[in-house]
DNA sequence: GCGACAG
DNA sequence: ATCTTGTCGC
């Protein structure tokens, strides 16, 4: 007669979370600037009365890498590059233990903490190489309500950002089949990115074929204060391999730091 | 109903 | 995200 099935706790409370996480997605979409809205300029040559100083020079790019050992082990790393040069000017990491899973569509619980304190960190000491753009590895507004781990870091930090995936999260109808067709597609062979057009009509970002005939594109969509138009340009400039390169140092770097400490057995 | 689903 | 070597080609 005991027939009161097993109430499932933790389902509850992770409902409860998933609400909470939603409302607040919301909440700071509200404040999500999608155009372009910074003081710098992106061609100094030839603007007539252009202030030194004023150009796109700081660059930034954040990732994030995990133990192979113990999966809640992370380290997040932030990287800044002269955006002509593409060296890398500053590096800083932070090793921590992360206690929140990853959802899809919630990256930015788990992820963003992290990678804002790393900024922030930068922001008080004054630093000369504090980005004027972010590049995150993960998705702006291309995300199932538009708010993606891009858009969360920029407007939180109020920086202009970039949302890069190197993976298509389907949103909108949007599948890895369409974009297939889409860059397959003999009109579109020459063409360097398309649009992501979803069923609603959309459009959520391009599929980026960043190196000459690669296959596997990489998704670039708006993150907070810049137009699609400006970030597809930038991209292109930072990009010498498939990712781009703040992305790329930041990956590089991160990994080869949690590598170094298991090297040391600081983490096991 | 089942599966898909950034990192 | 992570587990994993060599290998084919410019």
């Amino acid at each position: 007669m005991e027939e009161a099935p097993e109430e499932p706790l933790q389902s509850r409370d992770s409902w409860r979370d998933h609400q909470t996480w939603i409302t607040t997605q919301d909440i700071l979409r509200e404040k999500l600037i999608t155009d372009d809205s910074f003081s710098w300029k992106l061609s100094s040559e030839g603007e007539p009365g252009y202030k030194k100083g004023e150009e796109l020079r700081y660059v930034g790019g954040v990732d994030i890498s995990f133990s192979k050992d113990d999966p809640s082990k992370a380290c997040g790393t932030l990287v800044v590059l002269d955006f002509h040069t593409l060296q890398v000017l500053y590096q800083d990491f932070s090793f921590v233990t992360l206690q929140v899973p990853y959802v899809p569509g919630f990256l930015a619980f788990r992820e963003a903490p992290v990678l804002q304190q790393l900024l922030e960190k930068m922001k008080r000491s004054d630093n000369p190489f504090y980005p004027q753009l972010l590049m995150v590895d993960g998705n702006g507004i291309l995300h199932p309500r538009g708010f993606g781990l891009a858009c969360h870091i920029g407007v939180e930090a109020n920086l202009p950002t970039i949302g890069i995936g190197k993976n298509l999260h389907h949103v909108d109808g949007l599948t890895h089949s369409t974009v297939r067709k889409l860059l397959g597609a003999e009109e579109n062979s020459s063409k360097e990115y398309i649009n992501l057009v979803g069923c609603s009509g959309r459009i959520w970002g391009v599929a980026m074929r960043s190196t000459q005939g690669s296959i596997k594109p990489i998704f670039i969509s708006i993150g907070h204060m810049i137009s699609l138009q400006t970030a597809i340009m930038i991209v292109q400039k930072t990009c010498k391999f498939r990712v781009p390169e703040p992305i790329r140092q930041a990956d590089i770097r991160s990994r080869d730091y949690i590598r170094k400490l298991e090297m040391n057995g600081k983490v096991t």
